[in-house]
DNA sequence: GCCAACGTTGGC
DNA sequence: GCCAACGTTGGC
């Protein structure tokens, strides 16, 4: 009795370890391409970027308490001629404050934040994969399968959304195609 | 550049 | 805490 236990103890060891990206999420992060796109990511795709500038409540919720070291991010361009996802970013730094929103010279300066309770989150993120084409977001919304990403709902405004697993796989599937 | 759809602000 | 006014986002 004692013996069995012993095994499915193991047995329950062994599988948590296996399971290392159990709690991995997936994200996607907009952004404008003129300002900072793929491109200046895959430049230097050994550095990590801090992803600041993050100027909203929903998006700094995520950013503070959800994303982690090991998430993978799409990263998607807007305002742009080619509009969709353009590549792959891991994340190497989780959460922390966003020192842009202290200082003056930025354009995210906010004299509202404070050092002792801040305001606003960012996160770093790491170079994985640029797509050989932006899988437009025409495209995406053509897909039947994709119904709970942000991006194909109405007035979806958030720079920092999830995206749940079948989702993510179903998007990078037609990105190698 | 238009404009719909949001989020934020601030007076009450 | 309501809500009108305003600012911003982002596809088209």
């Amino acid at each position: 009795m004692l013996a069995q236990l012993m095994i499915e103890w193991q047995f329950l060891l062994s599988y948590a370890k296996n399971q290392p990206d159990k709690q991995m999420n997936y994200w996607l992060f907009k952004t404008e391409p003129d300002v900072f796109g793929i491109d200046h990511l895959a430049t230097n795709p050994n550095q990590s970027e801090m992803w600041d500038g993050v100027r909203n409540y929903q998006a700094r919720n995520f950013l503070r308490d959800q994303v982690k070291v090991g998430d993978l991010v799409f990263i998607y361009h807007s305002s742009c001629k080619n509009i969709g996802i353009a590549g792959i970013t891991e994340v190497v730094k989780a959460g922390y404050p966003d020192p842009t929103q202290f200082n003056p010279e930025s354009k995210y300066f906010d004299p509202k934040s404070n050092i002792d309770t801040p305001r606003w989150y960012c996160v770093d993120i790491k170079f994985s994969q640029k797509f050989d084409q932006v899988l437009p977001l025409k495209q995406i919304k053509l897909m039947p399968e994709i119904t709970e990403l942000g991006l194909v709902k109405k007035g979806h405004r958030l720079s920092i959304m999830p995206v749940v697993p079948t989702e993510w796989h179903s998007l990078l599937q037609q990105c190698s195609q």
